[in-house]
RNA sequence: CGGGACGUAGCGCAGCUUGGUAGCGCACAUGGCUGGGGGUCAUGUGGUCGCGGGUUCAAAUCCCGCCGUCCCGACCA
């Protein structure tokens, strides 16, 4: 039994000056947590009960799907991480070291090395697999910016899962083990979340999901549709388009349009001219980007931006990618700023990406090469080819759902888990083989599955908490019961320790306000600050033989008779 | 890395403009009153004023440098 007046715990009356979201502020001001550094944090009693808990029901889901658990230290030689040159493609977010005979080492961001290594150490046939592994881990990575408190700190913890399988089919297999095993950790954690649609990218592999828990103060931006359930990252998100049905244009046009470097400009030089009807829409942006040393032009209807972590997204193997700077449009004297146009683009040697908007047939009015010229009826297919769809344009609330049509908002959340398809990168790299039932050796295809276990305790914070504190689900709460005692006579302690050893002998853990020195007032704010699920008062009305009792989540309140209280919270926690 | 703000007691803040005994609230200690909503009165404890240098008879305060922290952006899983 926790007792308050021997817990190693103050709260906090004032929000702390470097807190900004709730669980934050709610989780220092609680005594839950204290920061050491940016982004680091040391967990006092409440807290670490919290984590455990939180860590527990993941233990106890990972289990039951039948994966196992193993752990690795954190402190990591180099060597395993050159192998697959992530030593060198994690840059400064590696937090390194040497030891005293000027060796290199890295404090763990992620293991899949390691876990690789190890396999390939015990396991060397196809009869082995497919096999899952997984570690309950501290991380570290030295973020730019950790920010929200423990949401995003540069030490935190993780589950991570690896799946190891001989073939494709298998990891599909493991990689649904993984869905269903989430979906029940996360309801258990008591989490509102949406599955959401990502991109493997760079990592290769084919399939990715987030799990994002909505919140308003998430980092995470994703797009939803309310109707028919479909969910994507951004970057994933998928554009709705239908064949070009309209007539086929008159040849191109060239027309003088001074003036008109911006699509706005141009739209207003078109419609004085023609005496209106133009829209941004109806005209073609092209946008120079630098892939990778590469120029390349990416077309996007006039009245959207490019979202460059879109194009990067689906652009796979290039690894820098920026737009088009002063320096670069002095290099290429025939690209010219304001005017560029897709129909030249053979001839300038340009690669030429358009957004799926862009489709076959349709005509646009667009730079026509030359300064202070445009061109219109500029068609795809006819007057331009491309090389490629690519997903470039900007997302918007309000687009259309590619599955149902439906208009689709665009939320804010966490990011509490992330499950992916690695394939054969991390094997191959390090030489994960096994024998198959030929003899034949085959490179092992793998998964990779996490779970923010500290970040969990933060998006459960904001998920639930209201204006007067923290609200736990039961399942993670320090205590099931906080019980209080008040007053200046004996009886309601002497009543209440009894109910606290009852509940306890139950298996029903307590928090037990048994301060002598606190008023009334300050114990309900404890209480409520510190937001186990169920509250129950020992005080004023014990005289007439009752207690009362409060449900946290939505503070309702009631008296019960003292005889059922036991019981009463019993079945309140079934 | 770019822009902005901040650093004074465990926490939240004032003092700095105009240099001269370091202050308030919470928390903490002792005692009294109070005892169902962070109550109240009294008396206390607690400070390298982020660090280093400079100016000055004298620096929390002015000047220079550094470090740290938070926010926005870029970046990242």
């Amino acid at each position: 039994m926790l007792r308050m007046s021997t817990l190693f715990l103050r709260t906090l009356r004032d929000d702390p000056s470097d807190a900004e979201v709730a669980s934050h502020k709610l989780l220092v001001r609680a005594g839950y947590v204290r920061r050491i550094a940016a982004g680091i944090y040391s967990w006092l009693p409440l807290g670490y009960i919290t984590l455990r808990n939180i860590e527990r029901v993941i233990r106890e889901e990972m289990d039951r799907a039948g994966f196992q658990e193993v752990h690795f230290p954190s402190l990591l030689p180099k060597e395993p991480y050159e192998a697959t040159n992530r030593w060198n493609e994690y840059g400064p977010d590696l937090f390194r070291l040497k030891d005293r005979k000027d060796g290199d080492y890295l404090l763990g961001p992620t293991h899949e090395e390691m876990f690789t290594l190890m396999v390939k150490g015990e396991y060397s046939s196809y009869k082995d697999l497919p096999l899952v592994i997984y570690q309950i881990q501290t991380k570290f990575r030295d973020e730019t910016r950790p920010r929200s408190g423990i949401i995003r700190g540069r030490e935190f913890v993780m589950k991570d899962s690896y799946s190891f399988d001989l073939d494709d089919e298998g990891l599909a297999k493991s990689y649904e083990r993984h869905r269903d095993a989430y979906i029940k950790t996360f309801n258990r954690l008591g989490l509102r979340f949406n599955i959401v649609s990502a991109m493997s990218g760079a990592m290769g592999g084919s399939r990715s999901e987030e799990f994002l828990a909505p919140c308003p103060t998430g980092e995470d931006t994703y797009v939803l549709c309310e109707k028919c359930g479909y969910a994507a990252n951004v970057e994933a998100m998928k554009t709705k388009v239908s064949p070009y049905s309209g007539e086929t244009p008159a040849a191109i046009e060239e027309l003088d349009t001074p003036n008109t470097p911006t699509i706005d400009s141009l739209v207003d030089v078109m419609n004085e001219r023609f005496g209106g009807g133009y829209k941004a829409s109806d005209t073609l942006k092209n946008v120079l980007l630098m892939a990778d040393g590469e120029a390349i032009s990416v077309l996007v209807p006039g009245d959207r931006e490019v979202d460059l972590k879109r194009v990067a997204a689906n652009l796979p193997g290039v690894v820098d990618l920026r737009l088009f700077d002063d320096e670069d449009f002095a290099k290429r004297k025939e690209l010219v700023k304001g005017y560029v146009g897709p129909q030249d683009a053979k001839r300038f040697g340009l690669k030429l990406y358009a957004d799926p908007r862009i489709v076959v047939g349709s005509h646009w009015i667009t730079g026509a090469n030359k300064l202070n010229r445009h061109a219109r009826y500029v068609t795809h297919g006819r007057d331009f080819q491309v090389d490629g769809f690519i997903e470039a344009a900007e997302v918007r609330a309000g687009d259309e759902c590619p599955e149902c049509s439906h208009p689709v908002i665009i939320d804010r959340a966490i990011e509490i888990g992330h499950i992916f398809q690695l394939g054969r990168k991390y094997a191959q790299a390090l030489d994960l083989t096994v024998l198959d039932h030929e003899g034949k050796s085959q490179v092992v295809t793998m998964g990779s599955y996490g779970i923010g276990v500290s970040r969990a305790v933060a998006a459960v914070a904001e998920q639930t908490h209201d204006e007067l504190g923290l609200s736990w689900p039961i399942e993670i709460a320090p205590a099931k019961v906080h019980i209080v005692a008040t007053g200046k006579e004996e009886a309601p302690f002497t009543e209440a320790e009894k109910v606290a050893l009852a509940l306890e002998s139950s298996g029903i853990t307590v928090l037990f306000d048994d301060r002598r020195d606190a008023s009334p007032g300050v114990k309900f704010k404890d209480a409520e600050l510190i937001g186990n699920p169920i509250i129950l008062i020992f005080g004023k009305s014990l005289a007439d033989g009752k207690v009362e009792l409060r449900i946290r989540k939505g503070n309702e309140k009631r008296e019960v008779p003292l005889q059922s209280v036991i019981t009463e919270v019993i079945s309140l926690l079934s």
